[in-house]
DNA sequence: CGGACGATCCTTTTT
DNA sequence: GGATCGTCCG
């Protein structure tokens, strides 16, 4: 431990030998955050303090599952691995299953993902007989999350004068009793949403003293990570969690809080010193991360808002390259100036592409990104849009193994009683949805009542119907008796669905086959794990690890050389050798949606603020000027927040006029930017050109190189000698399909020939 | 009942 | 451009 002291300088080391009492670090961008947070526990573990004493609150499972790597490096895997250390939805998901009896849940309960509530939400509008062009589904899901985040019950959201008139004034006057049906409905079906999790974690600890010692007795050490981006109820958790020992120990950046959107406050930061006027303050100022352009930049950046804790992020690396600013003349040619900038510097310094990454505001930029890199046969990695668990055919499989633990999951039950078709159709379904509001059940208690015949099927429907509960039920009685694997193997093969895939002969339904074969594989992996562990291996705690997945969790391919895809609020927490946040555009960052007013607009900010901070060595800022949107394209103007950036950090060689473009004229719309644009129409072409014939003769020198090192990244071509993880030693005997779906068919000694593909499989290359 | 094909609406960010 | 919803027809 001592020379792990010794990498520290004064305000880290501090920060970490300080364990007793009430402690706020403030980190700037690039101090060190979690590796104080990581030393930190690790001294706590080395002074004899016991793993399970210590709670440890991230913000995504990644992190979590890093830090615990990287503690388990210093005090050991066994130590480590006992720290209760996650996510606050799936630390607190865990003790909910455990005292579950006590809020009258069971204790597997189902974990309703967005999409299961949006839905829920359209079938109780329905149900009311409201049409949902007035009452957006979405608005009024994030009203009810709103609400619970802020520990609002149905009953005192009736009586709660500011958020009816809100309501009123949305023209969404009946969200309160909306509000009151899902909740009873969740609560009927055995199912929290993610704000439940917290809201009923809440409960628990309010109702029942005892729990609440017993978990405070517990957790004699806290420490949560972003602190700035909990919202109340998260606060809440912790006040009461730290009350009898109150050794927490926050850490955040109120300059880096980006998620008020989903409930949090920024005042949990400010306010931590009201709570504990003992507390200690630690400032973690200097950044080791960037450039000193980079980190000048970014400050000029964020001092454009007001209200912050005060602190000076320096750095004492390299002064650095300037930002560079890249005008495109359209979205397209946006994704290819950013792309050759990242051939040129690639190949230039020989660096890794997974040393790059592209930043946007929002995922549907991603695509131009994609058919720019795939031109240029760059591979990429995408992070968000459709994850794994997000596909269609994993949704469906998932929707039965929730309905074989938990039956009352309605849900699951809507997907997969008719998929495959089993002819039980719109009306069926209908009938029995109405029989279940009238009669205040589930639709399961509606299929498994004596009286169903009454309802007036015919006796073909009521066959079907009888021949699918009956399946259900039989999966239900072997999640006792069977690991989570075992379970799965045996509903893949007799759901139907599996039939229904391979009548399917096209080149998608193969992938959907081996997408559900991957997801057995990750099954069997998991059971494997937990048994090593010595923990329980269930198909509901497989089930819970899945519903709480982030989009960064997915497959762990760090290994490849592949640049970075993902939203700014994704890549909060990582870094990258050169970043391009793109899309620096009014209309789209900031965006429209946050308001332009004060609030919304500070936040998209300190969302700008995150981006350039990212980067180590570089950074890129690019914007077209014009821009397909609904289909159609429309000519935008450069985002106010260059004009944020101190010019003395900015190299806009690439890009002349754009300080006089952006002038005080932004507000004028259409009439100025079209004067603008023609005003520089030679100019700009001249440029343009430039820029084209630039691209193809980097292009030239560079894409044998590129071609090259894919087949290196990769590694794998035919005749290649690969290790499976479960299939073990076998030959590639061919390759098929496009990046990024390319396909091995790899024969193994002892498992005979497979179509592997290759984003999933993970192919050891022995030769 | 189920699949196919148009019209329509949209778009922030995510545990 | 694209996902979702409703309608129409077999």
């Amino acid at each position: 431990m001592q020379n792990y002291l010794e990498q520290l300088n004064g305000a880290q080391r501090d920060a970490v030998i300080s364990t007793e009492g009430p402690s706020l670090v403030i980190a700037g961008a690039g101090s060190g955050k979690t590796r104080v947070l990581t030393y930190r526990i690790a001294h706590l573990l080395e002074q004899g303090v016991a793993p399970w004493n210590i709670l440890a609150l991230t913000f995504t499972n990644k992190a979590a599952r890093e830090m615990k790597d990287r503690i388990g490096g210093i005090v050991g895997k066994n130590v480590a691995g006992r720290l209760w250390m996650g996510t606050f939805h799936s630390v607190f998901a865990r003790i909910l299953r455990v005292e579950a009896e006590y809020i009258k849940f069971p204790s597997s309960f189902t974990i309703y993902d967005a999409a299961d509530s949006k839905s829920l939400i359209k079938s109780i509008l329905k149900e009311m007989q409201i049409r949902d062009k007035e009452y957006k589904p979405g608005l009024i899901l994030s009203r009810i999350s709103a609400a619970k985040n802020d520990l609002v019950l149905p009953p005192a959201y009736g009586k709660d004068q500011h958020r009816l008139m809100a309501d009123r004034a949305s023209k969404v006057a009946k969200v309160y009793e909306i509000y009151m049906r899902y909740m009873r409905s969740c609560v009927k079906a055995g199912a929290m949403d993610f704000d439940d999790l917290l809201l009923q974690t809440n409960l628990l600890f309010r109702d029942f003293p005892d729990v609440l010692a017993k978990y405070q007795q517990q957790f004699r050490y806290i420490l949560v990570d972003e602190y700035q981006d909990t919202n109340f109820s998260q606060y809440l958790i912790v006040r009461k969690l730290a009350e009898l020992n109150r050794n927490v120990c926050v850490v955040g950046d109120d300059a880096q809080s980006i998620y008020s959107f989903r409930g949090a406050k920024i005042e949990n930061i400010l306010n931590f010193r009201n709570d504990y006027p003992d507390y200690k303050l630690f400032k973690l100022e200097q950044n080791y991360r960037s450039t000193q352009n980079i980190v000048n930049a970014a400050n000029s950046i964020i001092s454009n808002n007001k209200g912050q804790i005060r602190k000076v992020v320096f750095s004492e690396n390299e002064e650095g390259e300037k930002i560079k600013v890249l005008e495109a003349y359209s979205d397209i040619e946006e994704g290819f100036l950013v792309v050759n900038d990242i051939l040129s510097r690639s190949s230039k310094d020989g660096r890794s592409l997974s040393d790059f990454a592209i930043l946007y505001r929002t995922n549907a930029q991603s695509r131009i990104f994609e058919e720019a890199l795939r031109k240029n046969n760059l591979p990429y990695r995408i992070y968000g849009g459709l994850s794994f668990y997000q596909r269609k055919e994993i949704k469906d499989l998932l929707a039965y193994l929730r309905l074989a633990v938990n039956p009352r999951d309605g849900e699951a039950l809507k997907r997969v009683i008719n998929y495959p078709a089993r002819g039980i159709g719109k009306t069926t379904l209908e009938k029995l949805e109405r029989a279940a509001a009238d009669n205040g059940i589930t639709i399961w208690e509606v299929l498994t009542n004596p009286a169903l015949p009454s309802l007036g099927f015919n006796s073909g429907t009521l066959k079907k119907l009888s021949s699918f509960t009956g399946m259900i039920s039989g999966f239900s009685r072997l999640i006792p008796v069977m690991d989570a694997y075992q379970v799965t193997t045996e509903i893949v093969s007799q759901c139907g669905i599996l039939k229904e895939l391979h009548q399917d002969k096209s080149q998608e339904g193969q992938t959907r086959v081996e997408n559900l074969d991957e997801l057995l594989n990750g099954v069997r992996d998991f059971a494997e794990e937990r048994k090593e562990m010595g923990e329980e291996s269930t198909l509901v705690h497989f089930l819970e690890e899945v519903s709480l997945l982030t989009d960064q969790d997915g497959e762990d391919e760090d290994d490849l050389s592949k640049v970075t895809l993902m939203t700014i609020h994704s890549a909060k927490g990582l870094e990258f050798g050169s970043v391009y946040v793109v899309g620096v555009e009014e209309g789209l960052f900031p965006s429209p949606m946050s308001g332009s007013s004060g609030q919304g607009l500070e936040e998209e900010r300190r969302l700008f603020y995150v981006a350039v901070t990212r980067a180590e060595k570089n950074v890129t800022i690019s914007y077209a000027r014009s821009r397909f949107k609904y289909g159609e394209h429309s000519f935008v103007t450069a985002s106010r927040f260059l004009k944020d950036i101190d010019v003395a950090y900015i190299d806009d060689s690439g890009k002349s006029n754009l300080f006089k473009g952006l002038g005080n004229s932004r507000s004028s719309g259409m009439q100025k930017r079209s004067f603008d644009f023609n005003r520089k129409s030679s100019g700009e072409k001249r440029k343009f050109e430039y820029t084209q014939r630039n691209k193809t003769s980097l292009h030239q020198v560079v894409s044998s190189d590129i071609k090259k090192g894919i087949n290196d990244v990769s590694g794998i071509s035919i005749g290649s000698k690969v290790e499976h993880e479960r299939f073990g030693l076998g030959e590639v005997v061919g390759m098929d399909g496009e990046f990024p779906n390319v396909k091995a068919k790899v024969a193994f000694e002892n498992a005979g020939t497979k179509q592997l593909l290759l984003k999933f499989a993970k192919l050891k290359i022995l030769r």
